[in-house]
DNA sequence: TGTACATCAGTGAACGCGCGTTCACTGATGTAC
DNA sequence: TGTACATCAGTGAACGCGCGTTCACTGATGTAC
């Protein structure tokens, strides 16, 4: 799998696909690049992202640490590459779990299948979630590659909510406040939304707005229960991530709400 | 203030009140110990806390790194520090704003106030928020001195939830689900939250999941901001975040929510 | 099919750097009589 | 009030370490004729 997302993405940095089987060369660079990262991932497990070292990276993998060079321009596009395939990987979990869901009017299920997957990968992949999902890395700003993949979650839940919505969910009305209105603050986030198929003009920025709570929240509950924020609090994490995206789903209209 | 608190760690360290002066020499020993860490705080906000060195202080502080031993007898004690000032800074600014609400009852607009000042310090202290919130320092571990610290923060946002809570408000109500029961899973918190002055049996367990949320979504919501989550999605990110809170609000029940 | 040349992978040494921590030391500041 | 001794702050050198990156090199693998 992971020699597979290398060769997709040098196919699409180099954007040839002139004669369908690479050379034997090619082929067993793309496998030994895949082998980096893989040891690189498995160093950002056990140590975090800031003390990833390329040449502990190196040793892990046998080479000797200018070898890595021949893969890597710089220990920032080795970063680069981990984001890359962290978001890849964390993509195509919650695409997956979304699909799983053979009924897909069942929004509700959709959701909770897709917030678990979540979870689920970030409990165990950690060092890249925390390279993803913590604190930046001081001194490297991620390009503009990395923003496709990242875009890939919050489409998964885009599309469950606007389905959502299609079937007439409606998040609670919330009284209007001081200050820009919510439609003007998320005015891309916004338009993004409406791409993803939302057109009805009667609640989308409040849908939209809601939806990006939700985001909030999912990640800020995982990231919470990684960095040991709830230790003390809670005694059962996955029930207790349950319960939070259950009532993620009722503020987004998903289930009735009785007035309590 | 720095200086202050600094003193007011090392009492409480010793335990000895006797002279109510400490000797000249023991306060000079205070003041630089808060320069340091005022130094450390610096390098904090424009490094990072994973590149945080010893030596790098002790060179802002015009000191060889050596003396800093003088003062904090490992890099790992430096750290803890400064985690106990930036709890202990941020808790004192949100307890600041509840309390500059003079209308006790007015909970929506300590609510509010309390929220913002979270989001207030975090920009104003970057470096320490991510310290405090991002992902974890590899290979240390905080000690037992940062617990009371890091709970000012949640007592004020319990504190208010409580007043709201006696006053009427009650979260919307959910369906079950399957799995552990809510009392069950956030048992702890609910005992903690409790002894805050909670002792309604009808909704305790709700409230205080509602609460929790509420706090996730809050560092959530802030850490997506600094972390970059939000570029390209969010205009104005203190209007955003207002209306985040105003929803937080509502979904505690502090407003009417009308059905949607 | 065989040879000559170009390309590439990986080595090993080196550069200059900064790190946390230890240690013997010099002065200055405090304390006891 | 003055002296003798103890305590402490800060110095500077050193230890051993790992880092990212460069560079000239040796072989092996590929390509063109």
């Amino acid at each position: 799998m992971l020699s597979f997302v290398a060769t997709a993405l040098d196919l699409g940095k180099s954007g040839r696909v002139e004669s369908k089987a690479k050379t034997a060369r090619q082929r067993a660079h793309d496998e030994i690049a895949a082998e980096i990262l893989l040891a690189a991932r498995t160093r950002l497990t056990s140590e975090g992202p800031n003390n990833l070292a390329l040449r502990a990276v190196a040793r892990d993998v046998g080479m000797v640490s200018s070898a890595v060079y021949r893969y890597f321009a710089s220990r920032d596009e080795l970063l680069t590459a981990l984001l890359v395939e962290g978001y890849n990987e964390l993509g195509s979990a919650i695409e997956e779990a979304d699909t799983s869901v053979r009924e897909r009017t069942d929004v509700f299920e959709r959701w909770m299948r897709a917030c678990r997957a979540i979870r689920s990968w970030a409990r165990a992949h950690p060092g890249d979630y925390a390279l993803l999902y913590g604190s930046p890395v001081p001194g490297y700003a991620a390009p503009q590659d990395t923003i496709t993949p990242a875009s890939r979650v919050i489409i998964v839940l885009v599309s469950i909510v606007v389905d959502a919505h299609a079937a007439g969910a409606r998040p609670p009305a919330v009284p209007t406040v001081a200050g820009p209105r919510v439609g003007d603050v998320i005015e891309n986030a916004l338009a993004f939304i409406r791409d993803q198929g939302l057109t009805d003009e009667l609640a989308p920025a409040e849908v939209a707005m809601r939806t990006m709570m939700a985001w909030t929240t999912i990640f800020g509950t995982v990231s919470f229960e990684l960095f040991g924020h709830l230790v003390g609090s809670v005694e059962d994490y996955g029930a207790y991530f349950d319960h939070v995206v259950v009532r993620l789903a009722g503020d987004l209209g998903f289930v009735p709400v009785a007035a309590g």
